[in-house]
Parts: C-alpha cells; structure tokens; sequence
DNA sequence: AGAAAATATTGATTAGAATCAAGATTTTGT
DNA sequence: ACAAAATCTTGATTCTAATCAATATTTTCT
C-alpha cells in the first residue's frame, strides 16, 4: 500500500517483511501487467522489492481514477485484502519493470495462528491502512488540488521522474490539461 | 462510527459493546454538544445509545465538510482514536439530544492485554474502520452526488428526518442549493 | 403561542474546470 | 536508430456547479 513508508518501525509489518522475503515467491512483472483486476477474488499481499504500481478504478463516466500509488520498499494489495469474500474494488498495475514478494493471504493468516499473539500482524498493517485512508479522504474533501500536488511532490519527490503527469493528474483529481496549467503557473510565482 | 451497522455480526465488536454497557460512564448530550473537538489530544471511544452525531472538518477555504454521520446502535469516536498521539483530525458534533456510553481509550486497551487473544477487538474495530473509509474514498471519487445521495437514502431511510439538508448536501460533497434542484429535479423523473 | 433564527427553495449571474482541438515533445518498441 | 505511439502543452469554447440574492418555510426557544 502506498504512503505507508513511515510505518515500517511497526512491528507487525516487519514481521510480514521477513515473512514475505522467507516464504514469498518472486514475481517479476512489466510495465502494464496487472497484479490484481478489479472484480477478481484477488487473495495474495505482495512487498515491492523494486518498482511502481497504481490502484485505480473507473468513475460513474468510464475515466480512470487513481486511489494510490505504491513505490519500492511498500506492501501492495487490492487495498484491502479479501478477507470478506468481496470481489477487488481495484485494479493494481505496474507502472515500471517491477519485482514482488507475493503470498497468498491464506498462508499469512495461517501464520498468525501458528503464531498465536500473531494477530498483530494484521491488526498492524490494517490500522496503517486505515489511517491512509482517514488521511486520503480528509485531504480530498479539504484540500484544493494545488495543495495535493505540492504534497505529493514533498512527500515522494521521485514521483515526477516515474510517474506520468496524466496519472498524476488523476490521483489529484483534476485533467491532465489543468494540471499542466497548474504547473505552469506554480513556475511564475515562485519567480 | 458511522456506515458499520452490517458489522454488528462482528465478534469483537459485540466484546467491545458488552464492555461499554458494563463499563461505560453514561452521557447525555445536547444537540450542537461536542463530543470531540478537532486539535484536541481526544481518546474516548463511544456507543451511541440514542441520538446521531456528525463528523467534520473545515476545507481550504474555511467551509464544513462532512465526512460521516453516526446514529443509534453505532459506535462513535473522531475516526481513528488518536493511539499515535496525534491530534483529532475531526470533530464530532451532536445533531440531536443524545445518550452515550463512553470508555477512555486506555480502558479498552488495558482490557485488551488482560483478555490475551483481545487484540481482536481492536483489529476488527480497525478492519470495518479501513473497509468502511475505503469504500467513502471510491465513493467521493467514482460516483456522482446523485449517486451518493440516492446510496445513502437507500442505506439510512431516516436521515430525511433527522439530519438538515445542509448536512446532508455537505457530506455527499455540494453545496445546499445544488442538493435542493438535485432533489426537484429527482421528483419530476419520478413521475 | 409568537418572535427570532435557521433552513430550504428558486432565480440570475459568475467563475472555474472540463472538453475539444491542434501542435510540440518525449517515450516506446522493434 | 527510427517510426509510431503516447504524452504534454497551449488555446478556444462549453458546461456545470458555486455564488449571490431574495423569498418562503420551518424550527427553535422562551
């Protein structure tokens, strides 16, 4: 999951690290290729060993919206796991040459049993999760779009040399041509 | 929090209500009460035995924005209680005389280590938190206001009687004006 | 019950971003 | 390296929803 960086003190998700480069099958996948396809019963959770991939789906009008973006170092699912039996509200895809860490969430729950206090795992790495998105939602209701940007650019600085305008014109919520007229005028009054 | 009634099923959600309603302080709000104030270091959680409640904060330019509403039978915190110390992201208000059942967080805490297997109750708490905030994000960026105002309608017939229009144009994202000709316009298509 | 406040509706106008369109530049794949 | 494709920028136009404004209706409070 993108933007979960600063979590990697948490103890729960190291323990998922390590489990992951232990047990996990490497997967290499090429720009384009999808890890997992909106409306699938999609059940694995994968580490980003190198690469870049958005979550997107498509609003009420058939346009790609882009909830996230997940980079090298950072867990990568359909958000959240299917834990309920639900069908992936996303689709995640490879936005570079990209290598994973993947297994399926079967035996990472398996492991929490063995484990017995395991529960953190899960426990850990979902409240980040929840906290993301608690974050996300604020930031879109209150934030105007330029602030998004300048957040986005603070935070992962690398995203404008691997990450394409028009997806990032999506993840902020406005068009391509809006957010190049946007950049254009951050240039003149920063002068 | 609002939008979980369908997870009262949930195990440790039933635990988390049985040690409210034996360990809770009971409290009666007015309406316009606050609950919670955005900044504050707030770490209470709480059932809602009777009344509703909005959760908010303001945008960019100074204008509420709603991002939930709690009601009867829910539990109600601001989101995320603050366990990273961090301040309330959100306030929460009463919108009617209510009846709470309310725990300081460190009690349910403390309640968790005592039960042993009890990080359950936090992790599903947490798990219907992320699955409910994931399912706002897709919401706020793939549907329409229609959409959105017909889904919640749908899902809590009641709150044309309880919550103002006003309210209810902020937290599908217009403005009360726009709601109003949404609606007109609604009852005409009906017909 | 009645005054005052808040809320809801409706119309007119404005503002801002989307769309449409065309050209320039960059990237991709063989 | 090259052709083709995709992306980015810039301008002109359109369209939708916000704002402004005035009135009607409902709610609140004593």
């Amino acid at each position: 999951m993108a933007d979960l960086n600063l979590l990697h003190n948490n103890k729960g998700l190291l323990k998922l690290i390590t489990f992951l480069k232990n047990k996990g099958e490497r997967r290499t996948m090429r720009r384009r290729d999808f890890f997992v396809r909106e409306g699938e019963y999609h059940a694995e959770i994968a580490y980003i060993l190198r690469g870049s991939f958005k979550l997107f789906t498509s609003d009420y009008r058939g346009k790609e919206q882009i909830l996230s973006f997940s980079f090298d170092h950072e867990f990568v699912a359909c958000y959240l796991p299917p834990r309920y039996g639900c069908k992936a509200l996303l689709s995640v895809q490879a936005l570079e040459e990209s290598v994973l860490l993947v297994a399926p969430l079967k035996d990472i729950l398996s492991q929490i049993q063995i484990e017995q206090n395991g529960t953190i795992y899960v426990s850990d790495f979902v409240e980040s999760l929840a906290f993301d998105l608690l974050r996300k939602n604020v930031s879109f209701r209150c934030e105007a779009p330029e602030e998004r940007y300048r957040k986005l650019i603070v935070r992962i600085p690398d995203i404008l040399n691997r990450v394409s305008m028009k997806d990032i014109a999506s993840y902020i919520g406005v068009t391509p041509e809006t957010l190049s007229r946007m950049r254009s005028r951050m240039l003149l009054e920063e002068k």
